[in-house]
DNA sequence: GTTAAGGCATTTTTT
DNA sequence: ATGCCTTAAC
């Protein structure tokens, strides 16, 4: 409903062109769209977030729509600030109304403020998959169930699985199959500890505030009553759980706006339902359908090589990107000796380009993998050569064991039952209080039902262990008490520095030798300042007065751990200095770069060997491919090895498919000058070996007793030559040629 | 309560 | 090759 003219009173005004302009026409119809389901497909790189964006300010601006009716739901935290920040930007209205957040975070929002509703304690903790994994532990311990055939990583798994799709314990009928009885027995027992402990995991902050619409309908009322329009964002990417929420949520009377790329969902692996698409239109009757396709990134070479691999996967909703741009230069593709030599190539091709670019920043490269090993070697040749890197993903600053310590005394003191926190620190620093103790606490607390605190506190009234136990249990909860009466009136950054120096966790870490020991105690410094910019955020955000009916009520710290567990925060520092970026495939999602490199683009690897069998996880390979060549702008170049080192084993994998399916004209295949390619003495060696049994390294064999295998390495001469092969059930062998009779294979 | 030695797996990651 | 984790020994 187009409302016409209305006054702006409070809104800067705005006349409908100036949203309009600059977009395409299907951005436009997107955009300009009436307040009915829309089911946006946007391609790589055809400025879905300006879509976004703009649809916002429409809303905001042309149909009226107050701030607080409207829903925005990301993946990460990432881009939920991105969005606030450009529309602030677009529109010059403060984003602090808006409900934009991921998932994750509006729930618990959710949850926050209807605790009561969803049947959990006004205290609840939101724990972390380290946190779950650790309970689970104790769980699958606790139960006696043998820890080798029920390993507590299968069992969270299952646990999240199940979440993602909806189901409690007591929805599952294992019937007749005793592995999953005893999955679910640990998932129920899990529930338990959860809800006496007053902790939530991710996958149960969806879950509840799921139940929470299903349960309390008059909450849903509420809600249903109060946003006018929702938007979701990465809409390939939500899981079962997410889409049933959204659904509910919107029932009959709130229109959505579904944003989203089949081509680019890479998260399958992790409930990620690309189904959701289809699910969408079905469900959400009456959808316009609007398809983005011009894309503002590439050059139509890379494009084309990117529709062209896409193309290759049967079960699609169809899309070609094309451009107004050039060609662009063809696609280079670098067939690399070894990894060394792959790497190598990357540096060399790197110093050229600053070379012809002196003005331009090394952020503009990116390398891309498939996996995380790949970086060692990168990072290695990066050093030798002296250029700047950085290297995303790894660990997280809130993941950090010493922040993670650190994070439990606050969160012990926040609330006596946190089990999870209690068991994380009792012996950290060490303070006699052993397993045996430990052990002890968990039976009483299992008999009794309560907490381990609770277990703490009885165990030293009743006087029920040995006295050198009582003193140091008497001394630990002392501690914490104690930090609990300091903490009371100070400020946030002073109570997490009275934390960090009264635990002594610092001493602790102090006698760690080595420099990673070095490294914690910055990170706890690191900390205390985090806990210091929190507290202006705090401050800013209390001026700015928020709408009451929106308010929570949480003191700083609560806010602080809250924050630490759902937003793990950037990842690494160093993000000034220019350099240029190294990651994987899947972090690269939603980035861009003039020039990119990507590596390693072989069989085995990318596709990785462990998706080469499933059709459907190969199909999701290909999608990561085609979201790597489209983070490209200006050149791609694709490298490939050989020969590569892997696990402490040299393998031989052919170029992926994913190279094969591009088409010749796009690429130039680039040869190295003069260089010598491969080590001198293996060339010579290995060359009268390979005239003598007419016998390749990396081709297939097949040997009478050993079965199939792959050539490593081969030397000698005549008869005397020797194969070292690896076979596939077998092991690596080395065998005389003459005797072997290895027989070729194809492939 | 701390350290050394052996076993074992080893894609991708956000919340 | 490496790192993580459990177990065994100081």
């Amino acid at each position: 409903m187009h409302t016409g003219r209305i006054s702006f009173d409070k809104l800067p005004a705005m006349d409908v062109t100036a949203l309009l302009d600059g977009l395409n026409p299907e951005q436009r119809d997107a955009v300009a769209a009436p307040l009915n389901h829309q089911l946006v497909l946007a391609g790589a790189g055809s400025g879905k977030t300006r879509v976004l964006v703009h649809r916002i300010a429409w809303l905001m601006q042309i149909e009226h729509l107050s701030p607080g009716s409207i829903l925005a739901v990301t993946f990460t935290n990432k881009a939920s600030k991105e969005m606030r920040h450009r529309i602030e930007e677009l529109t010059g209205i403060s984003p602090k109304h808006l409900w934009i957040g991921t998932f994750h975070s509006l729930a618990h929002r959710l949850l926050r403020t209807h605790w009561q509703q969803a049947n959990l304690p006004e205290n609840f903790q939101v724990i972390d998959s380290d946190d779950q994994l650790r309970l689970i532990k104790r769980i699958v311990r606790a139960m006696n169930i043998d820890e080798t055939d029920f390993q507590p990583k299968q069992a969270q798994w299952y646990i999240n699985q199940q979440k993602d799709e909806g189901l409690r314990a007591k929805h599952i009928q294992p019937f007749n199959d005793p592995r999953a009885q005893t999955m679910v027995t640990i998932y129920g027992a899990y529930e338990d500890a959860c809800q006496r402990g007053g902790m939530v995991d991710f996958a149960e902050l969806l879950l509840r505030a799921h139940e929470l619409w299903l349960n309390q309908p008059s909450v849903l009322a509420q809600y249903q009553n109060r946003f006018r329009y929702m938007l979701v964002d990465e809409f390939q990417d939500t899981n079962s759980i997410q889409y049933a929420w959204l659904r509910v949520l919107a029932g009959d009377v709130i229109p959505v706006m579904a944003v989203g790329d089949d081509d680019q969902s890479i998260y399958g692996w992790r409930g990620a339902k690309i189904e959701n698409i289809l699910q969408f239109t079905e469900d959400f009757k009456g959808a316009q359908q609007v398809k983005l396709e011009q894309n503002y990134r590439s050059t139509s070479n890379i494009l084309n090589a990117a529709n062209a691999v896409i193309d290759n996967n049967p079960s699609r909703l169809g899309k070609k990107l094309w451009t107004e741009g050039e060609a662009g230069e063809p696609i280079s593709l670098y067939e690399a000796f070894n990894e060394q030599d792959e790497a190598r190539f990357i540096c060399e091709q790197i110093e050229q380009w600053k070379i012809a670019n002196s003005d331009k920043r090394y952020e503009k490269i990116a390398i891309l993998y498939r996996s995380n090993a790949q970086s060692r070697v990168l990072e290695e040749a990066f050093i030798r050569a002296a250029l700047p890197y950085r290297i995303y993903g790894g660990q997280r600053f809130f993941d950090r064991l010493e922040i993670k310590n650190a994070m439990a005394y606050l969160r012990l003191i926040q609330n006596r039952h946190d089990d999870a926190a209690l068991e994380r620190v009792i012996n950290v620093p060490a303070r006699a209080i052993g397993e045996k103790t430990v052990q002890q606490l968990r039976t009483l607390a299992r008999e009794n039902g309560s907490s381990l605190w609770q277990a703490v506190t009885q165990t030293v009234e009743h006087k029920t262990l040995t006295a050198r136990a009582l003193t140091s249990l008497t001394k630990f909860t002392q501690l914490i008490e104690d930090m609990e009466n300091t903490c009371s009136d100070i400020e946030l950054h002073e109570q997490v520095d009275h934390v960090i120096q009264s635990s002594g966790l610092i001493e602790h870490h102090q006698k760690e030798k080595g420099e990673k020991a070095q490294a914690r105690l910055e990170n706890l410094d690191e900390l205390v300042t985090a806990a210091k910019s929190f507290n202006l955020e705090e401050a800013q955000e209390k001026q700015l007065e928020n709408a009451p009916e929106d308010a929570l009520i949480q003191s700083p710290m609560e806010a602080f751990l809250d924050q630490a567990a759902l937003d793990a925060g950037d990842t690494q520092a160093d993000e000034f200095e220019d350099s240029v970026q190294m990651m994987t495939l899947h972090s690269a999602k939603g980035l861009e770069f003039p020039l990119v490199f990507l590596a390693g683009v072989e069989e085995g690897l990318f596709p990785h060997k462990m998706s080469a069998d499933d059709p459907v996880r190969l199909e999701e390979e290909r999608r990561l491919a085609y979201v790597g060549i489209t983070r490209a702008m200006q050149q791609l170049v694709i490298t490939y090895a050989e020969s590569r080192r892997l696990h402490g084993q040299e393998q031989f994998n052919s170029p992926s498919r994913f190279i094969r399916e591009i088409p010749t004209e796009y690429i130039q295949e680039v040869r190295l000058k003069a260089t010598i390619k491969k080590p001198v003495s293996n060339f010579f060696s290995t060359t009268a070996a390979k005239e003598a049994t007419g016998l390749n390294i990396g081709q297939r064999v097949w040997h009478a007793k050993f079965g199939e295998g792959v050539i490593l390495d081969m030397e000698g001469q005549g008869p005397q030559s020797r194969l070292q092969v690896s076979f596939d059930f077998d092991g690596t062998k080395w065998l005389v040629a003459s005797y072997a009779n290895l027989k070729p294979m194809d492939a």
